[in-house]
RNA sequence: GCCGAGGUGGUGGAGUUGGUAGACACGAGGGACUUAAACUCCCUUGCCACUUAUACUGGCGCGCGGGUUCGAAUCCCGCCCUCGGCACCA
């Protein structure tokens, strides 16, 4: 290919980026460039970002990968005629602050607020389109009256309930804690220490009353990476099966059998299973150590069993075990034999024991299963070490313990059935029940802390619990002398006698305030549709303005995979009940980002130093560099490791495009013009679909083209048009050196001349035999004739079909040639 | 164990309705400019063999082993590894 060379030398124009920034910055700001018309009659485009935790550390250069792609995304649906949406706003209640404002003896607000200034100030520095109209804060009460009003909602429609069931308690954040907030190994997220359970009073959210409605609808969400929603999927654990009862009988005090019951009916403990078909295959039925039933039964008060004191010491000993040691499963099974009562099999009537075992769960089905050995690999190990009977009921080839399905045998009248149907089946005959559980448990919602929203309620020694009035909302949070947690599992908000105690607003008796406040979740499960509305004062959100802005187009975050979105999800799908929104998911689109590693391929942090401050990348290599640069890293979804060099890579391609400017040419190849139409359908596609590294690269590859071979004045403009959302600041720059008028940002995005990308010739690879020997430049559609007499004048070509007859021909027209010979 | 995503040069990565693998960038080597260095510019750069040669040419190459096909990174079967979610969940 010929290639004529301008002399890059004399192309090399360094331009001061600081200056450059600092100017169009301003005139943004002053202009009004990127506000946001809500009343708009053009088409919306909301594009959110997962808002974030300002902490006093500041932004490290990862954490603006998602905001960068966010305002390229927005920039560009701008530039496509839509009006758009992109705010940000701060999740600032949580623990991190308060233990800094503990450590430092300033108020939370006062730490928070200076962290939020510098944030505002790191992300300007990068040139953002942000409305800062739109701000939200979930610190303000003008907002955290609206979080309260969902929770006052929540009670009156029956979701939020008192519980005083034991609940994970992290002794050093001093507060109780919800199942997400624990790492896998059952520590705290937050300090990693090991947690305990502590019964105590709790506000408990009925978030598994929508657990299938959660689940079905992940399959509407069609714009959502699979993995997230399969990550959804595995959290909400539903399981379908049967709930059927097993009755007991007492062999030690067989009195006790005539006398239960006002109405003398039989005791019977309901068991949770998958496998109702292998029902006649159960030979024991085994307890939670927490079982209910256990728990009473081994009260000083009764005295049915004839090891009660054998089996009070297995239920100690098994509390005493950590959440690690209990959930093991390879640790040896080890259970108690509940002596003095047996259990009725209900499918076939025989009496099977009844044991205590911790491999069961108290918290999952109904805490107490029916054990069938020949077909569950742990009731399979249990019943070996206790000498229990193991009875095979579906016909196998396999060894036992088998748990696939098959036709039944040893099952009386199911005898031949296969397990799918005799599910129903035998469940029907034993008056069963076919039902679903899941492992997803209800949301443990308060915190015994000072920094959250309170929890508007009143307890009346009369009334009970009452809703504090709408009218009266938002409690605010009130100044305390000390933040610290009383460790007693009461808020530092309970030594404020001021404002705990409270006249009732049924009964006008007196009352006290709940102390405990919400968790860092509440504020951000709704937050998305305040940024739409932030300055209403009597509605959470204008129903109209709802209806034209909600959901959000396009979400984009890392991270809380399950949390964050499992709570947005779930309290949208009330308000959504309640009438506050229109659709049933909140994020139509979710874009999943890979962070961003230091140079040395360790996360970012303090502690091994090697935290990059976007602040001293933007003052030495400009704000547009390190825009292009992290769109350019890799796929946006990959985790990649920070490259200086790749960041100058960056550099060296916007000083290119700056210095070009000077080098316009009256006229250009056709070569240059068909490759910007190319370059601009590649660059439209690549940002809707988030393919930012891609579009860099097509750009990257017109510029060297235009470089080496001319480019006119108006084709550079629709490539600096083009680079516009990636480089806001250099582009306007140019954009006016060329003397058009501002802004470059309001520009209709350029429209592709799908006839300049046809070209009149390809080039077509020629193989033999399957393998690339040549290729041939031959005009567009021509004939396969011509396409192998051109092929067999190729030198190339032709050393590889000497001597040898051409017994087939594969022509694809435009792309492939293959020529197969024989012998 | 179950489920999901992935494995391509020295590096980040292109390319998947099967059709010229390695775009673009980084790094590296060589050269121009410079008193010198930096900057900038030009050339080379998957591996191996042959060769005075970086010229030709041939072979091998997308985690591994098979298969389908004129043709496979892409489709099928069987494995291995990495990352993420769940996990004594009945």
């Amino acid at each position: 290919m010929m290639k004529t060379m301008h002399n890059r030398d004399t192309m090399h124009t360094t331009f001061d980026h600081k200056e450059i920034e600092k100017k169009w910055q301003a005139k943004w700001k002053e202009s009004g460039l990127y506000r946001t018309d809500i009343d708009s009659a053009k088409e919306k485009m909301f594009v959110l970002d997962m808002f974030p935790y300002p902490s006093g550390d500041g932004l490290h250069v990862g954490h603006p990968k998602g905001y960068i792609a966010t305002d390229i995304y927005s920039r560009f649906k701008k530039m496509s005629g839509y009006e758009i949406l992109h705010p940000m706003g701060w999740d600032a209640f949580g623990l991190p602050a308060e233990n800094f404002a503990i450590k430092n003896k300033v108020h939370p607000r006062v730490a928070v607020e200076k962290n939020i200034a510098n944030f505002k100030a790191q992300l300007d520095h990068l040139g953002f389109n942000y409305d800062w109209e739109h701000e939200i804060n979930t610190i303000d009460p003008s907002y955290y009256k609206w979080t309260q009003w969902i929770f006052l909602k929540l009670l009156e429609k029956g979701l939020a309930y008192q519980s005083y069931e034991p609940i994970n308690w992290c002794p050093s954040c001093q507060t109780g804690l919800a199942n997400e907030d624990l790492e896998n190994d059952g520590t705290c997220e937050r300090c990693g220490s090991q947690v305990e359970k502590r019964p105590m009073r709790q506000w408990v959210l009925k978030i598994t009353d929508y657990a299938d409605r959660m689940l079905a609808d992940l399959d509407t969400l069609k714009k959502w990476p699979e993995h997230i929603k399969e990550a959804q999927r595995n959290w909400i654990g539903k399981s379908e099966g049967a709930t059927i009862d097993f009755e007991l009988q007492f062999t030690h005090k067989p009195e006790a059998n005539s006398n239960r019951g006002p109405n003398g009916e039989k005791a019977a403990l309901p068991v949770f299973t998958t496998r109702p078909d292998t029902l006649y295959g159960a030979t024991y039925m085994v307890l939670a150590p927490e079982h209910p039933w256990v728990t009473l039964a081994i009260d000083d008060s009764h005295d049915v069993l004839k090891n009660k004191k054998e089996v009070k010491a297995y239920v100690a000993a098994a509390q005493q075990k950590t959440e690690i040691e209990r959930t093991n499963a390879e640790k040896e099974k080890t259970g108690v034999e509940v002596k003095g009562v047996v259990a009725i099999n209900p499918a076939n009537g025989e009496k099977i024991p009844v044991f205590v075992a911790d491999y069961v769960l108290a918290g999952y089905g109904t805490g107490a299963i029916m054990a069938v050995p020949a077909h569950d690999e742990r009731d399979f190990a249990f019943a070996r070490k206790f000498l229990i009977p193991i009875v095979q009921v579906v016909d196998t080839p396999h060894s036992l313990p088998f748990d696939g399905a098959g036709p039944l045998i040893n099952s009386g009248e199911f005898d031949g059935m296969n397990s799918e149907e005799a599910k129903a089946a035998i469940t029907k005959k034993v008056g069963g029940k076919l039902t679903s559980t899941y492992r997803l448990n209800d949301w443990v919602f308060s915190r015994q802390r000072y920094w959250g929203e309170p929890i508007p309620v009143i307890h009346c020694e009369k009334c009970g619990v009452v809703p504090v009035p709408e009218d009266q909302l938002p409690v605010t949070l009130p100044e305390v002398e000390h933040y610290e947690p009383t460790g007693t599992g009461e808020s530092p908000l309970a030594a404020i006698d001021e404002w705990v105690n409270v006249s009732c607003p049924t009964c006008d008796g007196p009352a006290k305030r709940e102390t405990n406040t919400m968790p860092q979740w509440a504020g951000s499960s709704w937050y998305y549709l305040r940024f739409i509305d932030p300055k209403n004062e009597t509605a959470l959100i204008d129903p109209k303005k709802e209806k034209k802005w909600a959901p959000v187009d396009v979400y984009v975050g890392g991270d809380h995979a399950v949390r964050h979105l499992i709570y947005a999800r779930f309290w949208h799908k009330f308000l959504y009940d309640i009438g506050v929104v229109h659709t049933i998911e909140p994020f139509e689109r979710l874009e999943f980002l890979g962070f961003i590693l230091a140079e040395d391929g360790r996360k970012m942090s303090k502690r091994w130093g090697n935290v990059i401050n976007p602040d001293d990348i933007v003052a030495q290599h400009g704000a547009d560099t390190i825009r292009v640069y992290e769109m350019f890293m890799g796929p946006f979804e990959n985790t990649t490791a920070w490259s200086t060099n790749g960041l100058v890579g960056a550099q060296r391609f916007l000083e290119r495009v700056y210095g070009l400017s000077d080098h316009l040419s009256d006229t250009e190849p056709e070569a240059v013009t068909v490759l910007l139409h190319k370059t601009i359908k590649k660059v439209a596609d690549d940002i809707e679909s988030f393919k930012f590294n891609t579009a860099v690269s097509a750009m990257m590859i017109f510029l060297n083209a235009a470089e080496e071979q001319g480019v006119t004045k108006a084709s550079y403009g629709t490539f600096l048009k083009l680079l516009a959302a990636f480089a806001p600041h250099i582009t306007e720059e140019l954009w006016e050196r060329l003397g058009n008028d501002y802004s470059i940002h309001e520009q209709p995005f350029p429209e592709v001349d799908e006839s300049k990308l046809t070209e009149s010739t390809v080039t077509i690879g020629v193989q033999v035999n399957g393998r690339h020997r040549g290729s041939v430049t031959i005009s567009r559609d021509a004939a396969e004739k011509d396409v192998v007499s051109a092929a067999q004048a190729d030198p190339d070509v032709l050393r590889h079909l000497e001597g040898k007859e051409i017994m087939k021909v594969i022509y694809v027209p435009n792309r492939i040639l293959n020529l197969v010979t024989g012998g």
